[in-house]
DNA sequence: AGTGATGTGGGTAACGTTTCCCAAATGTTT
DNA sequence: AAACATTTGGGAAACGTTACCCACATCACT
């Protein structure tokens, strides 16, 4: 009843059993050329019969793992669950075996897990929205074909796959300012270091807001909380910007989160939206689609995104040389009820 | 300027510039006995000038990959993050390093993701909700020191943490019944299989349910839309207990999302919350907790699971023989605005 | 018949660790 | 001083797979 495990079934139990050698199963297990139709066959059945698994850390040692790793900065945000979504579904019917690394805010806390992830010889690597230097993204992509999602900015190690966060941020300065809106505020995560102001999604969202208030010709209008991207920051950034002379009509949050806490401090003061006061997310995540909140968003394509990063890095995996590549998806507007017009 | 990157660090390499032999760095490396303070000194001073990092791969092969596999059914599920939080805070500071399958939704995609952490050579696993069927469990754990999460029942192979869903349930029947309320309705995940029936937290709510209403002699009023715990599982649900002759003045959910859904339902049939029907959820998720919504649910502490069973499995590890335990925490009800006195 | 190309299969040395030994040096007891 | 235990260090054989060869048979052309 309470047998104790039998030893694993190797390569050299299957070879035996379908009499041939180790190296004819182990091409028959890669698919690898040199094995006749019959020696497969042969081969599969004895694998099939004896139930043999190939051990991924012997295979580590010698070459490949069959084994992606994907880093997430933040496991609660919906967003990187429908990118993941889209990793898995385009790797579904291949070899590959995703594993996630959790939590890995902060750029100790993500140095760590690449590590992690080199350590375990992981044959790819998807970096979600990373905050490392961009060097160590050179460096890591270098030892490790890799994948950077959502952060903007090329580089000659790595594939990135981004969202135009500026033509997001277009999309909703265009809507409200469609709508007659004038005085139309955001609420920006604060970033301070050079490289990140370039590369990473808020600051473009900020910049494309920007861009587009000129575009319309509210270049006076430009007023921005700096704040940060959590709902604490929403509700701090909507005081702030309801504390100015004149109050803004409409508030764009740059993520989903961020428009909650601002609803939050706006209730609060008494106003209604989109009464007073319309609000605009990003993300378009599960919140702003349920029926209560119904705040108009950003839609970006996270399964998509995934899907493309998965597809780029299988096929870096397979020819590591080739060119880099960028791709970039275009956001749409959801609108809800959270926007009205003046 | 783009040099290749250099082979990687190995323990001979160590070795060599440590002027000692490849077992005598392993031994420092493990901590283990027969390496004077001496010898350790000098070689973790060769470890980090050369930056050397143990190959993972290479260790499995051998013993130990210092790496916990966790396989969480669904990634949207805020309390599975809540868990995750507790496992990854647990093992902080320990050498392991935590790994997550994402999407093992359904007993095939659980199965692979299961053999694929068993060919990765992990050193333990944690299944949260798994519904594979228990003498996969058991044959599981034979094979690999494994904690279960989330389901009933116990095992002389594997360890179980659990949260009291029986008393949780009663929590809100009591809630309930103490404002008055008798017509309290339910709407639970469907469930057929014998087993599960026993073992599954949501079995285990109807259960609670049922028990609760009986001890507050409402035993009559039992009322129960079987559906899904999902979002449209609620809105689903909620209709038909909606279209009963006598309409419920209570509906208690059995999980947050499900208790989102009732209410779009409940409001999309002209009824307000909780001025004519009081609904109560179940894992006060970040959703329940969000002011807008402000859902009365059951908390249980996942953070203290989640720590319990990286303690239960780090000792397991160490111990492979020793007894299984079985970890039963007491839920607690967070009282909000969707529940009032009839 | 001779040459070369192609298809088929296997032998064997890695890969980077750990584990099981054994040897030498040192300390401790009789 | 001899005998024995303990500490300290290392040699070498695994672990399971793949990559690089080489050998042989078959086949198609000269």
């Amino acid at each position: 009843m309470d047998k104790p495990a039998p030893r694993r079934v190797t390569i050299v139990d299957v070879a035996r059993h379908a009499q041939v050698s180790t190296t004819a199963v182990s091409k028959v297990l890669r698919n690898a050329y040199g094995a006749s139709p019959a020696m497969r066959t042969k081969v599969q059945q004895a694998i099939a019969e004896l139930g043999y698994r190939p051990s991924a850390a012997a295979r580590g040692l010698r070459g490949q793992t069959y084994t992606i790793g994907v880093m997430l900065p933040e496991l609660r945000n919906l967003f990187f669950a429908d990118i993941l979504d889209g990793i898995t579904t385009q790797l579904g019917d291949s070899d590959y075996q995703v594993l996630l690394a959790p939590g890995c805010n902060g750029e100790k806390a993500e140095a760590r897990v690449i590590e992690a992830m080199i350590d375990r010889s992981m044959d790819g690597l998807v970096l979600i929205a990373p905050v490392s230097a961009r060097s160590r993204l050179t460096e890591v992509a270098r030892n490790i074909p890799t994948v950077v999602v959502g952060r903007h900015g090329s580089s000659p190690a790595y594939d990135t796959v981004t969202d135009d966060d500026i033509a997001g941020a277009a999309l909703v300065v265009e809507h409200l300012a469609g709508l007659g809106h004038r005085r139309i505020a955001h609420i920006e995560h604060h970033e301070t270091d050079r490289v990140r102001l370039a590369e990473m999604p808020n600051a473009q969202r900020a910049r494309g807001y920007r861009q587009a208030m000129i575009a319309h010709g509210l270049e006076d209008e430009i007023d921005i909380a700096s704040t940060s991207y959590t709902q604490a920051g929403g509700y701090l950034g909507a005081q702030q910007l309801l504390a100015r002379p004149v109050r803004p009509t409409a508030i764009f949050a740059g993520a989903d989160v961020v428009a909650l806490g601002a609803m939050e401090a706006i209730a609060e003061a008494g106003l209604s939206v989109p009464g007073d006061i319309s609000v605009a997310g990003y993300d378009n995540s599960a919140l702003a689609a349920f029926g209560p909140i119904s705040l108009t968003s950003v839609d970006q394509d996270g399964r998509q995104m995934g899907a493309d990063a998965a597809r780029l890095l299988v096929d870096r995996i397979a020819q590591r040389d080739r060119r880099t590549a960028q791709i970039t998806l275009s956001p749409t507007l959801v609108v809800r009820r959270t926007t009205a017009a003046v």
